[in-house]
DNA sequence: AGTTATTACTAAACCTATTTAGCATTGCTA
DNA sequence: TAGCAATGCTAAATAGGTTTAGTAATAACT
C-alpha cells in the first residue's frame, strides 16, 4: 500500500510552502497574488502525481462536510426508495454526498440520527419527520443548518419543506368516485396527526360533506404489520357489507386492500372500487388495473434538492422560509362502475 | 448556538490534561493507571455536560470511520432496497454508519463512487460489482480494505462474498416447468457477463438438455428501458408462437414479462406459464398469483454484514477468503397447467 | 533618499482529537 | 540513603488540512 501523499508532501516536493499549494487548489491563487506561472507548476504537479486532499481534514478545519443527511421513513418504501435515488443523483451533480437512514418513524431513533448527523457535521437535513421530533428540528434551525422537510411538515417549526396537494388530492379522488355513482365510500388511513394523513383525511370529508354523505373512516396503527392489517380490513369487509368503494391513504394500505380484496373473494371494481395514494407498479398492473393518486416522485426530488442547495450556497442566511405545494394526478385505470 | 465543547474545554474545566480525559473515554485508564477517583470524576462530568468527541477529528488521528460504504446496483430496485435496508439496520447495530450509492452497473460511476469512498475513510465496502471493476476492487483489498461483494462476484478477485445458488434455482424452476407438461420453454435474461446471470443460464440450460428439449435464450441489452424491454418481448410472443412457459432472469425482466402478457392478451398461466426470478409483491397479488424463486433476503444482508464485522474486528489479516451460498425457494403459485 | 505600495510568498496558529515519551512523587529494596 | 520500580498523570507530537498575520524584495512616489 504507497502512501497517501499529503499536502506537505506536495509543498515539499516543489520547495514551495504547503500555504501556497491550499491558495492554489482552493482557488484563491489571484486574491492571494501567486503568480500564474507557479498555479501551474503546482496545478501540473498536483495532477500527475494524483494528489488528492484529505477531505476529513478539510472538514475537521472548515466545518464544511460537503455531505447531506437524509432521513426518509423507509427507504425500502418504494415511494421513498426513489425519491431517495434522485436525491442522491442530484446531489452528487451538486458535488454533495449523501448519508442516509430510515427513520420508522420512530421519533426515538430518529433524534438518535440527527445526533449521529450532527456528530458527523454533515451540512444540510433531508427529512420526513416523525410526530414529536419538532424540538430536535426546532434545535437544528437555531443552529444554523438547512433543514429541508418533504412529504409532510410540521406546522410550528419554521423549515423549507416540500409537499403534495393532500387535501385536494383525496378530495378529487372521492368526487370522483361519487361522480361515478358511489355511495358508501369509507376512507382507510393510518392515525397520524402528521399533516400529510390530516390532510388527506379532510380532503376526503370535504368531497363527501358536499354531497351529504355519510363518512366511514377506519384509523389503522402505524405500527400494525402487513398480516395484521390485511386482517382488520376483512373485518371491516363483514361489518360495512354495503361500502362499495374505498379510498386509501397511502401505498402500503392500498397494497393491504389489494390482498384484503382478494382474500375476501370480492371483485374489483365490481363490488368494490379502490383507490390507493401513490401509484405502484402493482396497480397498474393488477387485474384489473387500480385507479391510483400519483405523486410526482421526480418533481418533488428537484423541489427539494434545489432548495437545500439554495440555503447551501447562500451567504446570508435568510429568513423566509418556501413552502412548495405540488399538484398529484389521479391515474384512472377502472372505469369504477 | 452553544459552541460545541471540545476535550480542551473538558480538560480545563477539570484542571487536567486533555490525555488523561482521552485515556478515560477510550477505556484506557486501567492500562495507563489513571485512578479509580479521577476516572469517576471526568465520567461524571462527561455526561453531565453531554460532551460528544468530534468523530471527524477521532477519524483523522485514528484513520477508522466507523462508516461503511454500500454500493449497490440500483437503490430503487425492491430488492436492493430491501437488502440496503437491513444492512443499514444491522451496522447500526454494530455501531457503524453506512454510506450509500446506487452504481447503475456503470464501471465509471463505480469508480469514482469508490474513490470518493476512500477518500471518506469509509472502513470497508459492500458492493455489487458490475463489469470492468476487478481492478478497483482489487486495488482496494491489496490497500487492505475489508471487501464484500453480494448478488454476483468476481472469479479473479480474492474477495468475501454472499450469494445465492442460481445455477441449481433456475435448474430447479426449469425442471418444475418440464414436470408440469410444458416443452416449449423459454429463457429471457440480460446479455450479461455477470456470475449471477451466467449461472442462471447455465442452470436453464441444464435441465433443458437433460430432458433433451430445445433452449430458446432471448438476451436483452441491460440498460434497455422497461417500455422497449416490452416491446422486444410483444415481438417475441409473435415470433415465437409455440413457447408455452417463460422464466425471467430477473425481477425487472418478470415485471415488463407481465405487462407484456396483459397487453398481449395471453392468460396466466393457461396460454403460457411465468416463472420470475426473484420474488415480489406483485407476483404475489397478480392475478393469477406468478410462480417465483424468492432469494433470502434477510440471510443475505445478515451474512453479509456477519462476514464484514468479522474482517474488521479482526487483528490479524486472515488470507482465507469466505464464499457464502444461500439457497433460494420456488414459489409456487399457479398450478401451471 | 526615504517612505509607502505592491508583489509573491510563507511561518505559525488552528481545527479536535489520539498517542508517544516522559516527568514528578512515593514506596521499597540493598 | 542511593537506586529502582511503580504510580498517576501530562507535554508535545501527530493526523492533514485552512487561515491569519506577516515578511522580504522590488517598484513607485514625494
Amino acid at each position: 500500500m504507497k502512501k497517501k501523499l499529503s499536502i506537505v508532501d506536495i509543498a515539499n516536493s516543489l520547495n514551495i510552502s504547503k500555504t501556497t499549494v491550499s491558495f492554489i487548489l482552493n482557488g484563491r491563487a489571484q486574491e492571494k497574488r501567486i503568480s500564474e506561472e507557479l498555479v501551474k507548476r503546482v496545478q501540473q504537479y498536483v495532477k500527475e502525481v494524483g494528489y488528492k486532499p484529505n477531505s476529513l481534514a478539510k472538514s475537521l478545519r472548515t466545518g464544511k462536510s460537503h455531505i447531506i443527511g437524509l432521513l426518509v421513513q423507509d427507504i425500502s418504501n418504494h415511494f421513498f426508495a426513489t425519491i431517495a435515488r434522485q436525491i442522491e443523483d442530484l446531489a452528487y451533480k451538486n458535488g454533495y454526498k449523501i448519508i442516509y437512514s430510515s427513520t420508522d418513524n420512530d421519533t426515538q431513533k430518529t433524534q438518535e440520527l440527527i445526533a449521529m448527523f450532527r456528530d458527523r457535521h454533515v451540512d444540510g437535513y433531508i427529512i420526513t419527520p416523525p410526530d414529536g421530533i419538532e424540538e430536535d428540528i426546532n434545535d437544528l434551525i437555531k443552529d444554523g443548518f438547512p433543514v429541508v422537510l418533504f412529504d409532510r411538515y410540521l406546522p410550528n417549526v419554521p423549515t423549507d419543506y416540500v409537499v403534495v396537494d393532500n387535501l385536494f388530492s383525496t378530495y378529487n379522488a372521492t368526487q370522483y368516485l361519487i361522480d361515478n355513482g358511489h355511495k358508501n365510500i369509507a376512507f382507510i388511513t393510518y392515525s397520524s396527526i402528521q399533516t400529510q394523513m390530516i390532510e388527506r383525511l379532510e380532503g376526503y370529508e370535504k368531497a363527501m360533506h358536499q354531497s351529504k354523505l355519510k363518512t366511514n373512516v377506519t384509523e389503522i396503527d402505524f405500527y400494525a404489520s402487513a398480516d395484521s392489517i390485511v386482517s382488520l380490513m376483512l373485518e371491516f369487509f363483514e361489518k360495512y357489507p354495503e361500502v362499495d368503494a374505498i379510498l386509501f391513504g397511502n401505498n402500503h394500505l392500498g397494497k393491504c386492500g389489494l390482498k384484503a380484496t382478494r382474500k375476501a373473494g370480492k371483485r374489483v371494481p365490481e363490488d368494490i372500487a379502490l383507490i390507493a395514494f401513490d401509484d405502484y407498479e402493482l396497480f397498474e398492473l393488477y387485474t384489473p388495473a387500480v385507479t391510483a393518486i400519483s405523486q410526482p416522485i421526480s418533481e418533488i426530488a428537484d423541489n427539494v434538492i434545489n432548495l437545500l442547495m439554495e440555503r447551501l450556497n447562500a451567504t446570508t442566511e435568510e429568513q423566509k422560509k418556501q413552502h412548495i405545494t405540488l399538484a398529484t394526478e389521479l391515474i384512472v385505470r377502472d372505469s369504477s362502475k
